[in-house]
DNA sequence: ATATAATTGAGAATGATAATCAATTACACC
DNA sequence: GGTGTAATTGATTATCATTCTCAATTATAT
């Protein structure tokens, strides 16, 4: 199993792409940052590790981490996209709290099987997927207490 | 059943908000366009019924017109916020081609009681629900010439 | 070492959406 | 049916994430 920049400098060469020191400090905020980052958030790490990698040059690189299949982008949050990292990590889907923001992840085997059944039924070819389920989690419910059954009144 | 006029009539004066010819002739307008729009499709409908809402008020209205769930936010595509009308209609899910941009619904009766079971686990009261998968359609597989199990090679 | 195409930073451009504000208007109350 | 007031509107400007431009620089194949 290579490194997250083992695998980029791979996939750089494979397309005839340079290896550049910024695509290298790049790569190691990516491996830093936790859970979910933006452009900005990936920005920001790179100041903190001493690199004046430029906010331009991070906007490039992301699509190349997506091609690379290191990153994926999840969620739109407030007009930002947020990505994560997936290269050797395990597939999962999302609860996003509409209230807190706060970001449960899980997976569900009987979910990724339907997926495939439905693809299969509409000759579809799946390169991602994502289910996100937005609403309230159990401390926001508490806290503005709102009870079940009765999302839709609340606001 | 009401009407989507009544029914957005109904919201507004639920919350002290005015019914202007304005709101009337948006709503006039949801309710002709067909499948999923953004804001500009909704303009654009309104200049085609002779009316002259400007686009500010198109953006003011989204939200309400959000909020009393006659319209949903579906997908994000190409950096635009795509809504589809929901009333009186059947939830559904998306299949989204990233070829050529079609876009197939499906209902699942069993995703639907997966997610419940899902939201249960985590006491996760959830007010909305999103399974998007994307990939590519039948017609774009041939046209790509793509074969079944190497939708990762392909960019 | 050289050639060349890829890459970079800085700043300007883009484009969807939100905010501002003065003028207008819906509607609850009399 | 008038009145008062808070909500609404259009026009315009602002915002802000993301993309583009371009001249200068650099990685790498040969």
């Amino acid at each position: 199993m290579f490194s997250y920049k083992e695998r980029f400098k791979y996939f750089l060469k494979e397309r005839n792409l340079k290896y550049t020191p910024e695509r290298k400090e790049i790569i190691e905020a990516i491996v830093k940052l936790q859970k979910h980052f933006d452009a900005e958030d990936i920005y920001q790490q790179l100041r903190r590790q001493e690199s004046n990698v430029s906010l331009a040059t991070v906007y490039r690189t992301i699509p190349l981490l997506v091609d690379s299949e290191l990153i994926i982008e999840t969620l739109h949050c407030r007009d930002k996209v947020l990505y994560e990292r997936i290269y050797n990590k395990k597939h999962h889907d999302h609860l996003v709290c509409i209230n807190c923001g706060r970001i449960i992840e899980f997976y569900n085997e009987e979910v990724e099987k339907l997926q495939d059944e439905i693809c299969r039924k509409y000759q579809f070819l799946a390169t991602e997927h994502r289910l996100g389920i937005k609403g309230y989690c159990k401390g926001c419910q508490d806290k503005l207490n709102i009870k079940i059954n009765s999302a839709k009144e609340k606001k």
